[in-house]
DNA sequence: GTCTATACATCGATAGAC
DNA sequence: GTCTATCGATGTATAGAC
């Protein structure tokens, strides 16, 4: 059910999805959707918190390991790919809160960004000190590493409008996998 | 009048940006902007049509001069990075265009935004054939090249989380511009 | 060109039967 | 828990006076 309704704000947006299509889409009426959440705001904010945890959890991850600083980051590159290619909704509707300042980002939500976007530029400051990476602004290269991830699957009608299929299939998704490891490696400029 | 447009569209959305509130901002009433646009969709299309096109001139520019690519590169970056900086609307506009698959798209706008595109692969593999950039897969590069310039001033909640002031100070850009110069430089990986 | 007034659909949200 | 029916507000768009 949060499922369908992430899909939904992801497709239309906050205001262009209404409760009636969310419903709709999960095979119920309006009121009924009511009945499991007390307002349209409150299904959005949780749709989004689902959406945004995993995330979250992997730079956790890639934080609290230890080791060889490079393969931490391509590790992290590859499982950000992975999830963000096996859930096509979630770059979007993330995307889009961003543009929004929405109703997650004002409801509490602006922490737990913070906190990822702090624990990425924390990793990243790590390794430029460990000698791994180097030296340079760490918050406009976590922005652009972002950018690099969110962007390429948010924008799908751009991604893929030179390829026939789609940009979700499998060998579509390996070809982007392997170009992102690249990039983020360029960006921080990983001695190799 | 176009520019009123763009600036709600941008901050609310093609669904969240209601003619009364567009009419309300150009101090105006309702069916006074109906006079000046058919429809909706209209006053849009021509918002984004009118928001893109001096991003399309700048990646000509870039593709008809000559010379050394890594200046050529270096030059487009700047000039990209000062127009979405002057222009604080641009970037979300755009983006937000392209995650709704939106009416500028649907209308024709689709060849538009792939010429645009194929100037910029056509650019990348040029300098990629005369030895300038590395040999790489350029849809991926030039999309996560675009991802770097648009995503940072869409996403200016975000961008703008940990300084005090706003992303579009002059000295702020300023420091957009360098490193993001220094990240397209990487992503290509441009012989220095 | 801009206005008041309005038509008609859809929005989020609620009441109350089952 | 799901439904029909409905409330009041707001959406796009139009009619017609000035």
């Amino acid at each position: 059910m949060l499922a369908v309704a992430r899909g939904a704000f992801a497709e239309l947006g906050y205001s262009g999805a209404s409760m009636n299509e969310i419903a709709g889409r999960a095979g119920i009426r309006k009121p009924s959707l009511f009945h499991h959440f007390p307002t349209k705001e409150a299904l959005y904010v949780e749709a989004v918190g689902a959406a945004l945890a995993p995330l979250g959890e992997l730079v956790a991850e890639a934080s609290r390991s230890t080791g060889d600083f490079g393969a931490r980051l391509d590790r992290l590159s590859e499982m950000v790919v992975d999830y963000l290619s096996a859930h096509p909704e979630t770059a979007r509707l993330l995307v889009r809160e961003v543009l929004d300042s929405g109703p997650f980002l004002s409801a509490g939500g602006k922490q737990t960004v913070g906190a990822i976007l702090g624990a990425v530029g924390e990793f990243l400051e790590q390794g430029m000190r460990a000698g791994a990476f180097r030296e340079q602004d760490a918050r406009h290269l976590a922005l652009s590493i972002i950018a690099v991830h969110l962007f390429y699957w948010a924008a799908d009608p751009l991604s893929g409008a030179q390829i026939e299929g789609s940009i979700f299939e499998a060998a579509e998704v390996a070809s982007r996998r392997a170009a992102v490891v690249e990039h983020v490696r360029a960006l921080v400029r990983v001695a190799t």
